[in-house]
DNA sequence: CATGAATGAGAATTCATTCAT
DNA sequence: CATGAATGAATTCTCATTCAT
């Protein structure tokens, strides 16, 4: 990926996270970036196409640390997925364009394929989370991964949204920490009452997905 | 509110929520509900007039509905929480445009009016579940309660995707009453562990909101 | 002429004055009025009908106040012509709408009818002026009146724009005064001189106009 | 200024010549260019924006022509206003469209700025008489001056109607000289008289205006 | 590769006019 | 007569995309 590609994928972050897709015009992107319109065509076809890219670009980098944390030596597994989740509170802060973008554009239906794409990362976020707990909790997990996987989700993205949409400033390991524990009550609770609610059928065509 | 009103935000919201804001044209609407384009500007002021209207027509609808079984009687307030998180589940899937549309665009920016409604609507969700944690804990879960009511929201948030983006068919009483007894592992562990991780100054503004 | 056709052309007046023709929306002439705009059609045909309703009225009314004074006794020639100059500037400020919309409006073509009778306004007040030279100065003036109508026409327009526009406040006698002293230095420069500019086959089919 | 742009405003003071500036479309003016709409915004941010190039382009070009005759040598200053106003009248008939145009629309409300840039222009005019007067007749005639530039413009503006709106040709050697005489009738007389209507303080805030 | 002028298909919005009640 | 909802043509303006230089 050339250098260009970058700073234009770079720059229409900022602009989609501030303004939104639709109301950022390529020409914007373009003066951002220093350079004409047309220039902006040689690398992308279409304003679809840059979005669709830099939503790849990102998720791939995100998604590319957090597994070189997992092949981190010498830890827990639960050392490793507090780390995993701290960390991932960390770049998205750092990356809060990229995150603030999300939050905006999800699901806003642009084109198929991005919408295909976007679906893809909810789906691989869904079966990140859920192993990790099948590493720190083992087997006897199983039935209640995807509850806990949800769950997590959603408490992670909440408190997310306080920190990108109000702009607040958290401490981020503490914050891990305390979901993570929350987690745990949950755990040993469905553990020995045995309950959960989401089947692997519910979910088959969502976590086959790509 | 005339039938015509009503009629124009109920075909508003069916495209806003399978199209997206922007991708809907006020053709589109106007044709939707069988009439010229200039008649819907007899009843709305522009194309903004007509999101922030539907915004405040499904909003205040459920709100209501959500007060009215709070006055129900001879219930415990466990009893009326998880009934009106029922209804609440049940409603969305019945509006399930509404929800849609408010996914797919929660916080894309259009304008100040609106984004400040979208604000507050987030800020009255987090003070209501807040009330009912009070209600159903008493004074003792006052430390807790922001957390909670933000893991919840987060967690029913996720819950409703499965719902309405993926089109899952719940049983939405199974699921209320699931969520419910988590948050109360979590009540459970936190009131014996006394930790907590939001403080009110947090979202002192947030919250102070109207 | 009915109550309500008047109200409509007063109240027309004072937009198209204020605001120009085209910026005037049939709804604003309504809603000065105080009725529906569908009643506003049982009086006149057109926008257009309205506009020109409100020529034909204003000029008709002060066409004929003018007339009435020439009709006084006991005056001299050039009294007359003092007075009916003043009386009208008078009335010029009284019906500042009419007039500060006729120099808005001026020559904008509106329709084929409209145009043809603002020529007609413009030809009808060459004339007059013309005979009230005649009835001033006799016959000798006969080779001058044309330009002597042309330049008193200009010149009281221009004072009048202070008046309308710029919203000064002159003492119109005084005014009416000097600008008739004037004309006199000139009519005698003229005849000593004999020179003049127009010829009546330059005017021809202007003064012959309706 | 480009060539593009120069057509633009060439084809709209045309089109507003004829019809009128409300009346003339975006797409008429792109069409007698013989482009696409679009185009015309790459060289004009909005109609208004055409319109005020329209006025600025034209004005600025007269006024720059009538400027360079001044610095004309061995002509007396009465042979100089002579000339002047000879140019001036036949500048006004070469670029027929453009006096035309701002005889139909002076005065008619279209922008704040373009309103202010049109009472500029009228007030310029004032000065620039005032100034041509000084020239000429000395320091004496300055109590005289507003009244002499006032009537002055406003014979102008009448003898110009008649060239522009009923297409008669004029000799305008012949027209400017016998102005400039009558104005000389006049100038004898006040001076001899020594009276005047107009005072610095009536037209103090529309003289000192940019 | 870079440019930016040209394009033209929409988009939102306005408003004179009609007409059923 | 009065009403005002309905209409839809017309208007201004935007912007992704193309392409000749």
């Amino acid at each position: 990926m050339t250098d260009k590609k970058i700073m234009i994928i770079e720059q229409a972050i900022k602009l989609f996270a501030a303004k939104g897709y639709h109301s950022t015009s390529i020409q914007e992107i373009a003066d951002a970036c220093g350079f004409a319109k047309g220039t902006l065509y040689n690398y992308f076809e279409s304003k679809d196409d840059v979005m669709l890219s830099v939503l790849k670009h990102y998720s791939g980098m995100i998604m590319a640390m957090v597994e070189n944390i997992a092949k981190d030596q010498s830890l827990t597994p639960k050392e490793v997925f507090l780390k995993q989740i701290h960390f991932q509170l960390d770049e998205c802060v750092k990356h809060r364009d990229f995150i603030e973008m999300h939050i905006r554009e999800y699901a806003v239906p642009v084109n198929q394929e991005i919408n295909d794409f976007l679906y893809s990362i909810r789906s691989h976020r869904i079966r990140w989370l859920s192993n990790r707990f099948r590493d720190v909790y083992g087997e006897r997990i199983e039935p209640f991964v995807l509850d806990l996987a949800t769950m997590m989700n959603g408490i992670l993205r909440e408190y997310l949204e306080y920190i990108i949409l109000d702009k607040k400033q958290f401490d981020t390991l503490k914050l891990s920490k305390f979901i993570i524990d929350r987690m745990d009550n949950i755990v040993k609770a469905l553990m020995s009452s045995g309950e959960h609610f989401l089947e692997y059928s519910d979910l088959e065509d969502f976590l086959e997905n790509r």
